[in-house]
DNA sequence: TAATAATGTGAATCCAGATTCATTTTATAA
DNA sequence: TTATAAAATGAATCTGGATTCACATTATTA
């Protein structure tokens, strides 16, 4: 008889689900979610519209996959500029700046992942995302409270409040390039420079934390 | 001959354009700009679908107008809330409050105005609305640098990181009652009262622009 | 090679709501 | 009244993109 799953069947079918995941990932990044059509995917992925969906059950659950894997990966890396045995303010500093210098980085992902409207299958996915920032804040600044290294105060909220600068100041100013991709002719807000931004928020981050701020100089 | 625009002519026409704003700004309230169809909102204001586009070009269009009157009222309290002779960080504080507290008894006409999807012509007007709080907040504080009451920073980025961290400590904790809205059981992160809330807030912020907080009690 | 069964194809279908428009109602001026 | 035109009506159309499905390909085992 026939067709039983082989290695060369299921390496096959991983690469065409990888194709799909990578093409969409791409058009997110230069599109954002709104203009990523499933035809769209499809030609980008070298494939018929049809095939997409031998993959994945509809547009919302591979768009939440992407979703997913994108900020999975921004998570971890702002989580691994947390740990160390330095003081806590000096690991909050360092979260910020891994996070902020990624977003400038890759703004058009930064968007859609923060503050593009998505459906609200994404956006469930997106509230699990801002919560897990929020739990690696809130987590260190619970450990900074406990160690007296900063003072007594609302872990949650402040952590919040964290995720919230971040978002707005480095995704907010940005001309949201929703429809089409608009010139991109507005750079940073008048003209700071990356680090000049940056510093400035962590200026803004560490002294709502503890009422003062020491910028280590350690770019990148 | 007949029919030229006469006093009763234009009230009438007046009368349905408002019934039409405030039965869309009601289902907007309570379901948010998704669930707010063309249908329920003639249902609500009592007249026919059609009707609805003698008045406004369009969906969009009708949407925009709700969204920027609401919009214009809250900037409108946050301004008035601003101005004074007292020093600014006093003033900012009673901002802050004004925002927080409007922002927490209309949960769902924040989570509408601040977090939810919304459509591209809807975003751009949020675009402004985000624009105006920074606006106000960023001419006050360098109001209070040039009066040496704060410290000098960049007023651009630390009004961004406000206004972020508002929307974000307020709304995002929020569950995000979007498609059906569901059992709202889940109330404010860890029984929090709403003054606690608030002073949590407060004191971020200030000790943000300045290193120290004095949170003044003026509830209300 | 033949039989079997996934997988791939893409044109055709579906769908939810916005939008239209032929018809009816309401108001105005002579 | 009557002729005229704006406004209201709501069933019928339109639309854009997701989703389906009958058919073609490609592997797999015997």
């Amino acid at each position: 008889m026939a067709y039983r799953d082989t290695e060369k069947t299921r390496s096959k079918r991983e690469e065409i689900r990888t194709r799909i995941l990578q093409a969409t990932h791409e058009l997110v990044v230069s599109g954002g979610f709104r203009n990523t059509t499933i035809q769209a995917v499809s030609e980008q992925a070298g494939i018929a519209t049809g095939t997409v969906y031998k993959h994945f059950p509809s547009k919302a659950e591979l768009f939440s996959e992407v979703f997913r894997r994108a900020t999975q990966k921004e998570v971890d890396k702002v989580a691994q500029a947390i740990v160390g045995q330095e003081n806590v303010l000096l690991r909050l500093q360092r979260a910020i700046r891994c996070f902020a210098h990624r977003a400038i980085q890759s703004r058009g992902l930064a968007w859609a992942l923060i503050a593009e409207p998505v459906d609200p299958v994404v956006d469930a996915d997106r509230l699990e995302f801002r919560q897990a920032y929020a739990a690696l804040f809130s987590d260190l600044i619970r450990e900074g409270i406990a160690k007296q290294e900063i003072p007594l105060q609302s872990a949650s909220v402040t952590s919040a409040a964290i995720v919230g600068s971040l978002a707005e100041a480095l995704v907010g100013p940005l001309a949201p390039p929703p429809p089409t991709l608009q010139t991109n002719d507005r750079t940073l807000p008048s003209q700071q420079t990356e680090d000049a931004l940056i510093d400035n928020i962590i200026r803004f981050c560490l002294q709502a934390v503890t009422g003062c701020a020491f910028i280590e100089d350690q770019h990148k």
